[in-house]
RNA sequence: GGUCGCGUAGUUCAGUUGGUUAGAACGCCUGUCUUACAAACAGGAGGUCCACAGUUCGAGUCUGUGCGCGACCA
């Protein structure tokens, strides 16, 4: 590892003027030290990872956010995670890559920008055009990328934010382009007929997650269809059957019944005809669709309008399938007089025409759940459109496809996910096999490179375009390598009529056959590639490829902010992709390298799947790198709201993290949600809303609102929905001094402007917070007790009991901080280096060196003398300080991946106080000094990590310093019990074997100095004066002499109570014990730790029962 | 419907391969503005570890069933 950058003669830190170290505030200000300090780390470029520094790779490439709005706490949540990791393997010494960036989200952002067209200007796309639009929705991607970015910044994010990129950005394109081709010519794209979820509104498919699912108030109509002879003329028999959706009865193409349902095994192989439009369609028997259990037991099947008939007519494809709709929701042809309505008003159409023609046999009321787009809130409909697919399965030679190619890498280990659980969410997704739909009927996004023809009956010397540029083309001599193309059968082709459709699909860079395929009359596919085509490709488009001949161009504006030229890279100086070769995760781990992917459950199967399998097949012929694009996935928990549902703004549930960094600081919230980031239990975050006049918190209640469940406060005042021109709903704050009503955060509408509004915040950042304040006031007691530091050795034998102690823990809780975060369990993590920060280093070790910091003063005998005080503690203070320092600057160091702001701050002003400071010597060396000064870095971003000797961790000590603690926990007890100030001094007698009479001998100066306690006697032969308190511990008694003060019965009381608690545990452990099948069968090493647990317990209830005795 | 989780103190959560007297934080109660910290300190109360059955010498932990909740995929 190499050494900490100091002293860089480019960048001196300004010097800012500092209150004298007593007036240190009391309580640490975040804000000022996230408006100092990030300006700071991004001049010095100390976030950026380049090729060539010798370091070993760490790569972190972001899930991206999507410029459809802002981040939210799962976004916080995942990049606290993230930047975690970053800096902590950046402190390790690994060039540690952490990429920024946005994504498209094709349908999202285009719906978003289109709803607030119309709604404010009453525009559709369709009047403004693709381009206008496109350029609209251009102009909304900068606004909410600026505002992504800087919620990132806020919070710390250590980005290499020169290389941000964005999925629509040229460096994407380019590959995103070169992928499809390359996948086209292997014929591995195919276009093909797909239901989707057809959003009528704005002309679409729609994703399954972009769908959701509401109950609404529906009708369940009965009908019944005549069955017919072969020459249609009806038999008399009737067939009955029931359908939320009438209208569907025109594109009908069967009926359907269980094959075993005997009321209809005779018809099974007749027809029927649909009344409304007088087509024979057969009665066909599949025990998937049809339930005999269910109505009448048939079913009509209209395979282009429902998923099951759908999947149905798969099974079943001699039925056939009609199309009746338009995409816009109004009936096609087959429509017949009801051409151009909507469907929806067709439905009382078809009610009306089969009641007239005798066919409607009733209706009932029902609650029918009803498919919604997310995105137009309006119901879908199932839709039958020409859709792009990605083949995932095995090739016909039974070499491995796509999907098995993924699968595999999980399966042989190349990549890990932690927990290890969630490789069976990955591999039994892609087991599936299914291929993937990547068009989009969308203008916001990649458009599909495919150039396409229809012909009549064509010549082969007759087609012009086989013979491009005068050169004839076939699948495997392709247009000089830049096209590749295909044929498919065209939909009407007859026995005389052969009507092909010619694609063409044309490479990134060409737009000159692009032209000549436009000139011959070849038209351009009008859709647009699925958002996560491009973000499966982000682990390595983002580096650069395809091209591997230059560096990644990078954001110059972001460079301009860096005071440091060396931290610059000219892209296009470069002969190869350097950045490539570094980041992209090599061949083996053995190369040093790391890569993690840190995401949410949700995203295993959209992403991290189709990131590995583009990864395997881009990445393939590139022989410096491997396949995968990452070694570890971390699939860290979800946040919840306080009901246990999921947050999301239409439930009015959702924080900003704005929000609570503006409240708490950007430090106590990282710090809290790293502590809520474990391995199974999703997060709870019970929210509240702040009433902005006083602060109270108000607690939230659901709200039913139709359908929707919406989270309000509780004291909601007024009514949902709002009517037209009535004053909005508020909240009553519940402080009887403030009482005042005020706006609050919802989804259902905007608040009033420019009025207060209560926002959403979670108390459970406080945990954060008061971490952060009681560390500043630790290293705030540190410093205002360094006056007069030296830097200098200390050795072993310089340590006291409590110096000892705490670099035991130190070492201890330092390894931990490794073990934990490797296995990406940042909940231990905080836990580890918050308890040791708080209930040891706080509590005790800086406790237990007061006195040795103290100046003690002396007065010389001649008053004459120019300095008549001399310290007379010089020494054992010096020590003390630097070992104080040691641990608090280990402290600063491991902390620093959790609260980096807080850690500069006090970094920077322990600098100030002591450049050089007494470090952790891991030297081998014997008799080598424990601490050795060494100066420090510039910043504690790029300090080293602590390394921490293991050999300092002594368990005996520990053993041995944890009776000391246990003693003065019991004084204290005694002390409260008899309400006894902590001023007032006790006497203490201390009954106990000789050997731990010495030890406490040799402590006692911290008994006096920790709780007022004068150690008056210790030894086996210490008897228990009358009117005591006393304290039974496992191996000592303790008698505090209260005469006087001592209540007989109370004291009586409590060692009584003390006395059953006892007695109960040590019947259970003699239950243990009596049983025979424990002692022969349980390890001999447990029966072993029950006898000494049960000898120490009779023990102490001896002694209690002495001093019950001597009580009565 | 399938898969994966979760039910432990009033609340939010820890609890390693089964063996401790079941822990923490917040909240609550009692004292303290004790020269770093009241966003703090000292002390305390508070638990049938969802239920039942099983495996085992021994179950908060393993197995099964049930109840309640969530997420993901259909």
């Amino acid at each position: 590892m190499s050494g900490e950058r100091t002293g860089h003669p480019k960048c001196r830190r300004r010097k800012k003027f500092r209150l004298p170290m007593s007036e240190i505030p009391k309580h640490y200000d975040p804000q000022s030290a996230q408006q100092e300090w990030f300006p700071f780390w991004e001049q010095r470029g100390y976030f950026n990872a380049n090729p060539g520094t010798g370091k070993p790779p760490h790569t972190i490439m972001i899930p991206l956010p999507n410029v459809t709005g802002a981040l939210h706490m799962g976004h916080a949540l995942n990049g606290t995670c993230q930047d975690l990791i970053t800096r902590w393997r950046r402190m390790q010494g690994y060039e540690a890559l952490w990429m920024p960036g946005t994504d498209h989200a094709g349908i999202a952002t285009q719906a978003v920008v289109e709803r607030r067209m119309l709604e404010e200007e009453g525009l559709t796309r369709h009047d403004v055009g693709r381009e206008a639009l496109v350029n609209r929705i251009w102009k909304w991607k900068e606004v909410y990328e600026k505002r992504i970015v800087s919620q990132q910044k806020s919070f710390g994010a250590s980005c290499d934010w020169r290389r941000i990129r964005f999925t629509l950005d040229d460096v994407c394109a380019k590959a995103v382009r070169h992928t499809f081709f390359k996948m086209f010519r292997d014929g591995l794209i195919y276009r093909g007929k797909r239901l989707v979820n057809w959003d009528t509104f704005l002309q679409t498919a729609v994703a399954d997650d972009e769908v959701f699912e509401e109950d609404i108030d529906g009708h369940f109509w009965t009908f019944n269809y005549p069955v017919v002879d072969e020459s249609g003329a009806p038999t008399g028999e009737l067939i009955r059957f029931a359908t939320t959706r009438p209208e569907t009865m025109l594109g009908d193409t069967a009926v359907c019944v269980h094959p075993t349902d005997e009321r209809y095994t005779a018809l099974i192989g007749k027809s029927v005809k649909i009344p409304v439009n007088g087509r024979i369609v057969p009665i066909i028997a599949d025990a998937l669709l049809a339930d005999k259990e269910k109505g009448t037991g048939a079913v009509k099947v209209t395979p282009a309008h429902d998923p099951n008939d759908y999947a149905c007519y798969l099974r079943n494809p001699h039925i056939g399938i009609i199309n009746i709709l338009n995409p816009d929701g109004t009936l096609n042809e087959y429509g017949q007089e009801w051409k151009g309505i909507d469907r929806l008003a067709v439905r009382d159409k078809i009610i009306e025409k089969m009641s007239d023609l005798g066919h409607y046999e009733g209706v009932e009321d029902r609650r029918i759940p009803l498919k919604h787009s997310d995105r137009s809130k309006t119901p879908v409909e199932p839709y039958l459109s020409d859709q792009w697919f990605v083949k995932m399965d095995d090739h016909a030679d039974g070499k491995p496809g796509l999907a098995q190619m993924a699968m595999d890498a999980v399966e042989d280990g190349r990549v890990r996910f932690f927990p290890s659980r969630y490789a069976k969410t990955y591999l039994d997704w892609l087991g599936e096999k299914r291929d993937w739909c990547i068009s989009r009927q969308l203008w916001w996004g990649h458009r599909i490179p495919i150039w396409s023809k229809t012909m009549r009956n064509p010549k082969l010397e007759d087609i012009p375009f086989l013979y491009f540029a005068g050169e004839f083309l076939d699948i495997e001599s392709q247009y000089k390598g830049h096209v590749a193309w295909t044929a498919v059968a065209g939909g009407n082709d007859t026995d005389s009529d052969f009507e092909p459709t010619y694609l063409f699909c044309v490479d990134d860079g060409h737009p000159e056959t692009e032209e000549i395929l436009e000139a011959a009359g070849f038209v351009q596919d009008p859709d647009v590639l699925d958002t996560w085509f491009s973000s499966a490709l982000w682990p390595h488009a983002t580096l650069g490829w395809p091209n591997i001949d230059h560096n990644p161009p990078i954001n110059e504006e972001e460079v301009a902010k860096q005071t440091s030229n060396s931290s610059t890279l000219n892209a296009q100086r470069s002969t190869e992709n350097e950045v490539l070769q570094t980041f992209y995760p090599h061949e083996t781990p053995a190369d040093g390298n790391h890569s993690v992917l840190i995401t949410s459950r949700d995203i295993i199967t959209l992403w991290v799947a189709r990131m590995v399998l583009t990864g395997i097949y881009n990445m393939a012929d590139y022989p410096y790198v491997s396949g995968i694009p990452f070694r570890h996935v971390h699939v860290h928990p979800k946040i919840l709201d306080g009901f246990g549902q999921t947050m999301s703004k239409s439930k009015g549930n959702g924080v900003d993290p704005l929000d609570l960094i503006t409240k708490y600081g950007a430090d106590a919230v990282r710090f809290s949600i790293a502590s809520f980031a474990g391995e199974t239990q999703d997060v709870r975050l019970p929210i509240s809303y702040e009433c902005p006049h006083c602060e109270t918190l108000i607690p939230p209640k659901l709200y039913k609102l139709g359908a929707m469940t919406v989270v309000v406060p509780t004291t909601l005042k007024g009514e949902f929905p709002v009517p037209q021109g009535q004053p909005k709903p508020t909240l009553a704050c519940t402080n009887k001094k403030c009482k005042q009503e005020s706006q609050f955060s919802t989804p259902l509408y905007d608040p009033e402007p420019n009025q207060p509004v209560a926002a959403v915040v979670s108390e459970r950042f406080e945990y954060g917070r008061n971490f952060c304040n009681k560390f500043w006031n630790a290293a705030r007691f540190a410093m205002m007790n360094l006056a007069g530091y030296t830097p200098g050795d200390v050795t072993a034998d310089q340590l006291q009991l409590e110096d000892q102690w705490i670099l035991s823990r130190l070492s201890t809780v330092a390894h931990q901080m490794n073990e934990y975060l490797s296995r990406y369990q940042f909940d231990a993590a905080t836990r580890a280096i918050r308890d040791f920060t708080w209930n040891e280093f706080c509590d005790w070790y800086l406790e237990m060196i007061k006195p040795r910091l103290r100046t003690k003063m002396k007065f010389t005998a001649d008053a004459n003398e120019e300095h008549p005080e001399v310290e007379t503690n010089r020494e054992e203070r010096a020590i003390a300080q630097r070992v104080l320092l040691a641990v608090l600057d280990s402290l600063v160091r491991l902390l620093q991946p959790f609260t980096p702001f807080i850690c500069e701050e006090l970094w920077q002003r322990l600098k100030d106080i002591a450049g050089e400071r007494a470090l952790p010597n891991s030297s081998a060396e014997a008799n080598a000094a424990v601490l050795t000064p060494q100066a420090c870095a510039d910043s504690v971003v790029v300090a080293n990590w602590p390394d921490v000797p293991r050999s300092w961790q002594d368990e005996s000590l520990e053993k041995r310093f944890a009776q000391l603690q246990d003693t003065i926990i019991a004084i204290r007890n005694v002390r409260a019990i008899y309400n006894l100030p902590p001023g007032t001094p006790v006497k203490l007698l201390m009954r106990t074997t000789a050997d731990v009479a010495q030890e406490m001998q040799s402590v006692a100066s911290q008994f006096d100095n920790l709780t007022k306690a004068v150690l008056e006697a210790a030894g086996a032969d210490v008897e228990r004066p009358s009117g005591a308190a006393s304290f039974s511990l496992g191996n000592a008694d303790g008698f505090i002499p209260l005469e006087g003060l001592i209540d007989r019965e109370a004291e009586l009381a409590r060692q009584q109570k003390e006395a059953d608690t006892l007695r109960k545990h040590i019947k259970g452990h003699e239950g243990k014990l009596n049983n025979e099948a424990f002692t022969a069968k349980a390890p001999a090493e447990v029966v072993e730790q029950v006898r000494e647990t049960l000898a120490g317990l009779k023990k102490q209830l001896q002694s209690v029962e002495e001093i019950i005795e001597d009580l009565s």
